[in-house]
DNA sequence: ATGAAAGCGCTAACAG
DNA sequence: CTGTTAGCGCTTTCAT
């Protein structure tokens, strides 16, 4: 076996060259408080000496902790996860965790996931990044009293830690952002309808048109699933089907990728014919030509704020479920005009930490 | 502590159960060999009715593996290592092993990495993304004989198991597309020439430059870091200084964006007046406007073949390293076009994965 | 073919 | 303050 390769310094070792028990040795290695100050220094040095490392399974296996946090994430190809998941080893680097990633689509059934998290108690807590079906396991955490953090969807039984964002507020204002251009006809290219942020999208969207007086028209809404070639699709599809409408409003970007690409392959332009929104600004967003304009999530805040929360959680288990939701903003760059632009005239780019509207917006209803 | 979670059905739970002694259960769930066939049955009737998980930490102290691959990326924002990571993914999942993802930015330290993944033996086995200094910890890698693969960077010591792609064919496959349109002046800009991926491409230019004998010009070497801002800036700069370039091959897609960038910042188009490939094809290649032609990596594929290398190597540690290199390709998108083109007339977007060519070219000289 | 027993490296009472 | 002693859950000889 692979346990054959040299045996490594141990705590015992760290003992022995300290002379001192190898408790002591745990002892000091844990922080320990009651600890004469020059043992802990050659405990210390002796570590520091040989080499020494923590075997975490060991620790993990004697009722310590693993220092291992697990991730579940459905997968790495959005340009959003992987944000996300920037954040949140930022802030597990800073405390000294690892990250275990574990990937959804993979799933051999629902059990893998609790199984592989909670049974083997590899990880000290798990986060949870768009959980597509989170109910299935959100029971077996919540009764093993399982630290852990959803991001960017929300329970339903709301008794979950939740790292979210405005999302209705987003969705409201990108929006309003549109009819203030002078846009009417605004079409809306709908998200997972699974996931919660698409349906407080979808009705960001309609508030906004409401409280514009604009009559909402069932047939303006294009469903799309969160994916660019599903948005493609159907809003090609749509482009055959309906008179276009002078702005479409994506849920996210990736799917507002897929309208510019139907409304290129029209024969019409982005903005000047149609302007084009996205939501969650990923990387590409201000990559693409035109550069999007989108509402921007804080991802990688979203991953920082979750892994904190985790971690306090770890803390802290008695700490009760909290729930941040971050605010979204409207990040203005080349794919929005006026309703009648005659070409070339949309607004300049703004710097892309800089261009954020902030404005008032009425409070989401409960 | 953690710990005080509800007991966890172990071993001894399932040996009860079937009455047999926990080590003939440990036998069986190893799948050893001389077990009568009736007490096999009834353990793992036992194990499944109870819902045995093994406990990956104990049996992994114990001399067992974790199957657990560590993971050493540089970070996940660049779009190229999640598709290698999917298909590493893919691959484990397959062989039932989990990952555990370390990156790079926040070493602490060399020795922080291999001190993670070997040190406290959690790891059955790793798989190195890009290293930037492999060099520092290889060495202690192979002393210990842990099983370990390189992707997209070559040892130098030519002694590890390496997965890369044909970089100087990929590139000189590129120039000499660029030269075949009609091109001259082509300007090439370069990767984080560290890399050994960087100077394989380099060398493939010059090489296809020297074959169509168009003389090499160390004025159109623009030096990158295969980051867009680092390509934008010295693209940009470079447009300021010199004459114009007909074509503009980098080292990287991301570069490439950067590339486009600066060119239309300069006032000028792709392809009309300036022809534009990159290296890679991320899945942003596509969505770019103009579509970007590229020379794929099958990244995805890299992925996989890597995490099977290093799966064999954990299955038989006597195993010699190999380096396995797989092909790139020429995809043709939109952001190339003949020499004098007089806008517009660029070739057809192919389909995602039928556009390639796949012609002869010399072989890399040793 | 299967049981008994010795650890793997570490934490956490329990005694001093 | 520090040493002693149980385990944690599992693999692996060594017997039988």
């Amino acid at each position: 076996m692979r346990n054959k390769r040299p045996r490594n310094v141990t705590i015992v070792d760290v003992a022995r060259a300290s002379g001192v028990s190898y408790s002591t040795v745990s002892r000091v290695l844990n922080g320990f408080e009651f600890i004469k100050e020059s043992t802990r220094q050659r405990v210390l040095e002796a570590a520091e000496k040989l080499g020494y490392v923590a075997n975490l399974q060991a620790r993990s296996l004697a009722g310590g902790r693993s220092q291992i946090i697990g991730l579940l994430v459905p997968g790495l190809d959005n340009g959003y996860i992987g944000e996300i998941i920037r954040g949140v080893d930022v802030e597990l680097a800073r405390a000294n965790y690892d990250l275990m990633m574990y990937t959804t689509h993979r799933s051999r059934g629902k059990e893998s996931i609790y199984v592989n998290a909670i049974a083997n108690g590899l990880s000290d807590g798990l986060l949870l990044i768009v959980p597509l079906v989170p109910a299935a396991y959100l029971n077996a955490l919540r009764q093993e009293n399982f630290p852990y953090v959803l991001i960017d969807q929300s329970d339903a039984a709301k008794q979950s830690s939740v790292v979210d964002t405005t999302n209705w507020q987003g969705a409201y204002e990108a929006t309003r952002y549109l009819i203030e251009l002078g846009h009417q006809r605004i079409a809306f290219v709908t998200g997972l309808m699974e996931l919660s942020s698409a349906s407080e999208r979808l009705e960001g969207y309609k508030a906004a048109l409401g409280d514009h007086n604009i009559p909402f028209q069932d047939e303006l809404i294009i469903e799309g699933d969160y994916w660019q070639p599903e948005a493609y699709k159907k809003t090609f599809a749509f482009l055959e089907q309906y008179p276009a409408p002078t702005a479409i409003f994506a849920s996210n970007d990736l799917s507002a990728f897929g309208v510019m690409e139907a409304i290129r392959d029209h024969g019409l332009r982005t903005p000047e014919d149609i302007s084009v929104i996205g939501f969650d600004d990923i990387p590409q967003a201000s990559i693409v030509y035109p550069r999007l304009t989108t509402i921007r999530q804080p991802l990688e805040q979203m991953g920082r704020v979750a892994a904190k929360l985790l971690l306090e959680q770890i803390e802290n288990p008695e700490q009760p479920a909290r729930r941040i939701t971050l605010a979204t903003q409207l990040v203005i760059r080349d794919s929005c005009g006026p309703r009648q632009a005659k070409g070339g005239q949309h607004r300049k780019t703004l710097k892309k930490t800089g261009g954020s509207l902030l404005r008032t917006f009425p409070a989401k209803p409960e």
